[in-house]
DNA sequence: GCGACAG
DNA sequence: ATCTTGTCGC
């Protein structure tokens, strides 16, 4: 699939935070009228220690089955640090290389990591959205920015996600008696749907929806088969 | 100045 | 994110 080129990705800290802040202002809080998603995408990121590649991957889900349609990867040097805030610029580059593989046009992706529930309410969820023109909600299995109180165990159950008094996400308790994870918006989808998707996308017997969860396990065996033949 | 801090 | 085996709890 084609995107648009938004921005070079050649930045510093400070004008990263500069962009982040113009961007933001372009994301869309809104589900579109009639939403009926059929191809939903998952896109990770892997990484060895000590190594300047970064490995990604983006698989295509088909709903309600969750079947695997299609599977890329990319893999880059790194060009920008982790940046706790800015992790999009080190994650981006690479995740957009596997996206323009893509021969199917996903209608949802699911990011691993934060949208609006960000200090600048421009995750990597956001960024990406821009960047695809696709709806793209986030999905993080930890806590960026925001207070919130404890969901029950029970499958399902939420709790608003608050940095003072704005509410920024849904935190998410996806499987008993695991931690939660902490739902935003991306682009192009409300808070709401953000999280009943999340939630739908998610099978029982597992902490993470399908598409993060296979996403990480096709990036995973992508790093490991090219670590092999070298 | 001291913690907190997606992946 | 990565390293890394067994083990505690539902």
């Amino acid at each position: 699939m084609r995107c648009a080129r938004l921005h070079t990705w050649s930045l510093d800290v400070p004008r990263a935070k500069a962009l982040q802040t113009r961007l933001a202002a372009r994301v869309e809080a809104v589900t579109p009228r009639s939403f009926k998603p059929r191809l939903i995408a998952g896109a990770d990121m892997s990484h060895r220690r000590g190594s300047e590649w970064l490995y990604g991957a983006v698989v295509v889900l088909a709903w309600p089955g969750l079947e695997i349609v299609e599977t890329v990867t990319a893999r880059r040097r790194a060009s920008f640090p982790y940046v706790p805030g800015y992790l999009s610029f080190r994650e981006g580059p690479v995740l957009l290389d596997a996206f323009r593989k893509l021969k199917q046009r996903p209608d949802l992706v699911c990011c691993d990591g934060h949208g609006y529930a960000h200090p600048r309410r421009f995750g990597l969820a956001c960024h990406l959205g821009l960047w695809l023109e696709l709806p793209t909600l986030g999905v993080a299995k930890s806590r960026l920015v925001g207070t919130h109180a404890e969901p029950l165990q029970a499958r399902g159950s939420t709790e608003p996600l608050f940095d003072g008094a704005e509410r920024i996400g849904t935190v998410l308790r996806t499987r008993p008696n695991a931690h939660p994870l902490y739902v935003s918006v991306g682009h192009r989808i409300g808070l709401q749907a953000a999280a009943d998707w999340a939630l739908l996308l998610t099978r029982p017997e597992y902490r993470l929806p399908e598409p993060a969860r296979q996403a990480h396990a096709a990036v995973n065996a992508y790093r490991k088969s090219i670590e092999l033949d070298k």
